[in-house]
DNA sequence: GGGCGCATGTAATGAGTTACATGATTGA
DNA sequence: TCAATCATGTAACTCATTACATGCGCCC
């Protein structure tokens, strides 16, 4: 639901059309959410449907025509509802990275070492991705605050683990049942 | 791909049938992903197709019939690339719960704060479900400790936001475009 | 004239979920 | 005897991804 509670978000601050609302994620808030073209469509059709949202079919010059969305009073409602539910929870994460670490027992210690400094690379990449993005204001800011933090902390726990594999390079490996 | 590598890292270790494998990885490895049952048979079949494990089947007493699976040759390659590939990369992880806080100004701050302050407690629940685990050996334990300090993280994380709403009960909300 | 940006979509595919179906054994 | 556990699966559905299709305008 957060990409649903995204669109909406965006539409009731100001109408758009379907092209601007997928330029607009791609460039400031590519850091939330990876929110691709064709899915952004299907869920403009799919709330459409659901008479969250109505769009006027308006044509600028000759440019193609464009389909500019806006919050219907149900589509207000539901942004409301699934704001209030979103910040209430907390969507339990995991990590995909986690699976491999799982298993680094399969390894010889240098091995794993090279591999998580691969990683730690990645991770820094991403943090300086993020340092020089565009600046944000108000609760974006805060967003992008979150990442810096969580990939400071990420990158703070690989090395931990690097660390331990050279002081203890045997990572016995015991049977799980 | 991560749960083709659990799943291949499970069995490499120890032969196993389905339920089993999901009875295992919901008691012990809950933390480290949610893998539903029907994933999971549906996972087996598709790697059995590609040549990755096989199976026999067998039948204890007159329990009902089992498929015992193990993995080939071609399957032990494939574990070692995707654990590679995992360790090596980092998979830029976005967190559902940011859309929400995108949306801030659009609620009073004494609201906002009781909703994070909702959200805290969620994360405190999850940290104290995972206290509560059975503990874990080698490298498993490695992921428990990166989940605990993560929730602490979170968790210090949503109580600046929850401090920085009594300090500036104004977020002023811009135009976005 | 050619390539990029604007603007919308469809089709195929894949991955995962929920709910349902089946049937035997074990334990209270 | 009744419920829980063991054990496997199917079916329908949702959601998202990739790749493709279309066509005009603008700028160099």
């Amino acid at each position: 639901m957060e990409n649903e509670l995204l669109i909406l978000g965006l539409l009731r601050k100001q109408e758009m059309h379907g092209y601007q609302i997928t330029e607009f994620i791609d460039r400031n808030l590519s850091i939330c959410t990876d929110l691709k073209k064709s899915a952004a469509y299907f869920l403009l059709e799919k709330m459409t449907r659901e008479g969250w949202i109505i769009f006027e079919e308006t044509r600028a010059g000759k440019r193609p025509l464009k389909r500019v969305y806006r919050l219907t009073e149900k589509g207000e409602g539901e942004f409301q509802r699934l704001l209030r539910e979103n910040l209430a929870g907390y969507p339990p994460s995991a990590f995909g990275g986690d699976t491999g670490v799982a298993f680094l027992d399969s390894l010889d210690a240098n091995e794993a070492q090279g591999l998580l400094r691969q990683r730690l690379a990645a991770i820094q990449q991403l943090a300086d991705d993020l340092r020089d993005n565009p600046h944000h204001h108000g609760p974006v800011a805060w967003v992008v605050e979150h990442q810096q933090r969580h990939l400071a902390a990420e990158a703070e726990w690989v090395q931990t683990l690097i660390d331990r594999l050279s002081n203890s390079p045997e990572v016995h490996s015991e049977p799980i049942i």
